[in-house]
DNA sequence: CCTTGTTAGTTACAAAAACAACTATTAGCA
DNA sequence: TGCTAATAGTTGTTTTTGTAACTAACAAGG
């Protein structure tokens, strides 16, 4: 039988990142949670508008692969609690530009601060050189396709 | 201002992770999913089972990090769909026995397959030195405990 | 025994996500 | 212009998840 011996399924990529990611994130999650009342959506507009500086829905919505209604609905508690400001396009009245507010940038950078803080200790007791590899990894496999049926 | 220069949130460990996750594993959900009608959750659950025999389901949950409540109902439905069987303990009859039916241990041996081949074409541009290093500190971060509050 | 406390698993209810259908606006083109 | 198609964003409905409360079984000490 040509099977490939011992795969074990826990070294299954997919499942082996998600157990990474969940448990690496956990303790994350409730500082925005807990602290900021914030839901991951809504935290993950507001690191990619502080990031990024002012865009669109949609634009958020391709470089942080989140789907428009969940965006949607972020960016309106994002507004009801005045961290974000929307306005109109002139030149195509559908869309509209989203920047944070005083109070979000101020949020924003919190939260920036504390999420370096938090990566510097996970990466603590991975070798630098390991580091790289790691981060490299993980970038092309975000862009992985694979048979595109 | 003493703030290290450049970190870039979309390179937050926690969140490359789940990128990578999401991404690398959407191809394979099609598979477990459409081809099977497999939950996320029930996946893992079948192939906890195939992977390691019979086992309690407080015991799957420990392995997996899935919460009691979530591996409750994926036993329920895969019981309806006789893809494993529960028998009680003697000793403690508050506990049970998960076994995967023949049929059940047919779709475990399927995608158990079919995620072997997936993973190889995820690894397949990713150096075989890279490799051992990703894993590694996939394993790493998958137990990282940092502050213990 | 009998009380108290713990554990295995389920169920009920609330929160969040997925999916589909919708409005409003723009673009292309006959 | 006027028709069709496409796009930005929203809303409504159904699934799935998260949280908490629950039942049943055990365990330990009085």
């Amino acid at each position: 039988m040509p099977q490939m011996p011992d795969f074990c399924l826990t070294d299954f990529l997919p499942y082996l990142l998600n157990r990474a990611a969940e448990e690496s994130g956990a303790e994350f999650a409730r500082i925005y949670k807990d602290q900021y009342g914030l839901l991951r959506t809504e935290w993950r507009v507001l690191f990619h508008l502080g990031e990024f500086g002012t865009m669109t829905a949609t634009e958020i919505g391709q470089r942080a692969r989140i789907h428009k209604t969940k965006i949607s609905r972020a960016v309106a508690s994002l507004q009801k609690r005045r961290l974000l400001m929307r306005t109109r396009m002139e030149r195509d009245r559908r869309q509209e530009c989203l920047t944070l507010t005083r109070t979000g940038t101020k949020m924003f950078e919190e939260l920036a601060q504390a999420a370096q803080h938090y990566n510097t200790a996970l990466l603590a007791d991975i070798p630098a050189n390991e580091r790289a590899v790691l981060t490299g990894c993980l970038h092309r496999l975000q862009t992985a396709r694979l048979a595109p049926k």
